[in-house]
RNA sequence: GGGGCCGUAGGGUAGCUUGGUCCAUCCUGCAAGACUGGGGGUCUUGCGACUUGAGUUCGAAUCUCAACGGCCCCA
């Protein structure tokens, strides 16, 4: 079309790549222009989205027997260094503050990678007896990691902004083990929420969190078929209970180690979110993130601008008491431009009032998920606005989740995988010895995502590198 | 980890091969004004840039090296 040709448009998505950090610069989420690698700013319309998407977070931690609070960035090297393995997955991207002004500190100050080594001096300090459990702390804070390659705004930082992060402790392995799955509902009640349908497994050994006994993790499919990680859950057992000597009375009066969970996310809940559900003409934001949640358009003519503009402030006014998020844009771009602009950013209900529309006491409505065009009477605009909404969410959910599904992939072969993971996620039979599962990763040129939390199906099959038989199925995908 | 491409106004670009014609082109944006207004309007006027550093040269946006930054591909 001409018009694409004129306007400075997005790149379709099926250039994944380039619309993602188009949009993100004219959706005004991040503005990538600060002058260091893997640091981005918020805009404010971005920040307002991670707003409402971290009250989704905050409700449902909240809701569920957690408590906020806040722990320093700064982690002493001996705390730090305690824990042999988890130094090792750290050690070669954290960064570490040496000086204080001129002078050389005694002991360098790590910036929190994570904050296990931060908040398991102190809980040794906390917990006492098994009457404290479970303890179940979350916060949400900036995170450092010293990213040598290819970083990317809000999917690979240096400085994650939000890391929302639980550590929970319990007096046993099965009360952790329980505590893994709570915070797999839950995370997957958050993701529900936006929207964003996700794949549930258990990461293999070789690829679990330093330290942890096993991690789950949930993963969203990208719009080019590769995953991204969105939220891990790891169960440590008492290895940092060992390490940092936390320890309660049991009940029969034994000083035992305690056992601990610890899980997060970070504002790739944002990528996967505006990733999902966006499509050539810019964001689609579930109503409840949305910033703007309806927009208005007067359409003003010389003649009777007055009433028009009188009605389009009635219509706010009444959406604002009904708890609407909603804005009248009253500039002097043509209609036209408008539309564009607001679908650029996601606004999930566009209202037009204009002369012809107050004749007959409606508004036009037009949903930024189907294009579709409907009457809403005035005398109920706050019911009609608040029915499209939950529409738009399920309509935005089901798509996704339709999405998803389609792009797994189950094979039976190796170079059949090798084909699917140009799509999507492949699942293949393991026998679950690692030295197969290496073998696999390597042939294939891809990692093994993990195995499904809920199997697909159970029936025996053999595991395509030594024939051995087995039930399990595992995730293989190309990975962000 | 290995390789490649690139860096010019707020965004996108032309100019670079063959150094001087460039106080740098065009589109968009922004500011002011006028006519307009149901899917990116038109006109007038104005604003705004050679990533940084070192070097070659009489002379560098243009050539060389480095740093920083960006993008892509492979493992």
């Amino acid at each position: 079309m001409a018009e694409s040709e004129k306007e400075a448009a997005l790149p379709p998505k099926e250039e994944f790549s380039d619309w993602y950090n188009e949009l993100l610069w004219m959706a005004e989420i991040m503005d990538v222009r600060y002058p260091v690698k893997g640091l981005y700013v918020w805009y404010p319309f971005g920040f307002a989205i991670r707003r409402n998407a971290y009250n989704i977070i905050r409700e449902i931690l909240d809701n569920s027997g957690h408590q906020e609070a806040l722990f320093p960035l700064l982690i002493p090297e001996n705390e730090f260094m305690k824990e042999a393995e988890h130094i090792k997955g750290f050690e070669d991207e954290v960064y570490w503050v040496t000086h204080g002004g001129k002078d050389p500190l005694e002991i360098p100050l790590a910036l929190r990678p994570t904050s296990e080594t931060a908040i398991y001096p102190m809980y040794k300090i906390w917990v006492r007896s098994h009457a404290d459990f479970p303890l179940k702390i979350y916060q949400i804070v900036n995170t450092f990691r010293y990213e040598t390659k290819h970083t990317r705004p809000l999917i690979r930082l240096r400085e994650i902004t939000s890391f929302k992060e639980a550590h929970t402790v319990h007096a046993t392995w099965e009360d952790a083990e329980a505590q893994v799955k709570e915070a797999i509902k839950l995370y997957t009640e958050i993701y529900r929420r936006l929207g964003v349908p996700v794949l549930r497994s258990r990461r293999p050994d070789w690829d679990k969190f330093p330290g942890a006994d096993y991690t789950d993790a949930l993963d969203a499919i990208m719009p080019d078929g590769k995953t991204l990680q969105i939220g891990t859950v790891h169960h440590l057992g008492d290895n940092f209970a060992k390490t940092f000597d936390i320890k309660y009375e049991a009940p029969d009066g034994e000083q035992r180690y305690a056992h601990q969970t610890c899980y997060g996310i970070s504002e790739r809940c944002i990528a996967a979110t505006i990733s999902i559900h966006g499509d050539d003409k810019g964001l689609v934001l579930p109503p409840e993130i949305a910033p703007v949640q309806v927009v208005i358009i007067p359409i003003i003519f010389k003649k009777g601008a007055e009433e028009v503009l009188a009605a389009c402030k009635d219509v706010q006014e009444r959406l604002k008491k009904a708890g609407v998020r909603v804005e009248i844009d009253a500039s002097d771009l043509r209609p036209g431009a408008k539309y564009y602009k607001w679908e650029m950013k996601g606004v999930p209900l566009r209202l037009e009032i204009g002369p012809r529309d107050l004749q007959n006491n409606v508004a036009v409505a037009v949903r930024r998920d189907t294009g579709g065009k409907e009457q809403i009477p005035l005398p109920e605009i706050e019911s009609g606005v608040r029915s499209r909404f939950e529409a738009i969410h399920e309509s935005l959910y089901e798509k996704a989740k339709a999405g998803l599904e389609n792009r797994i992939f189950d094979c039976i072969e190796l170079e059949e995988v090798k084909e699917k993971i140009q799509k999507g996620v492949a699942t293949i039979p393991w026998c679950g010895k690692k030295e197969c599962g290496l073998a696999m990763e390597d042939r294939i040129g891809a990692g093994i995502l993990g195995i499904p939390l809920e199997q697909r199906g159970n029936r025996t099959e053999k595991c395509p590198v030594c024939g051995g038989e087995t039930e399990t199925r595992v995730y293989v995908a190309r990975t962000y």
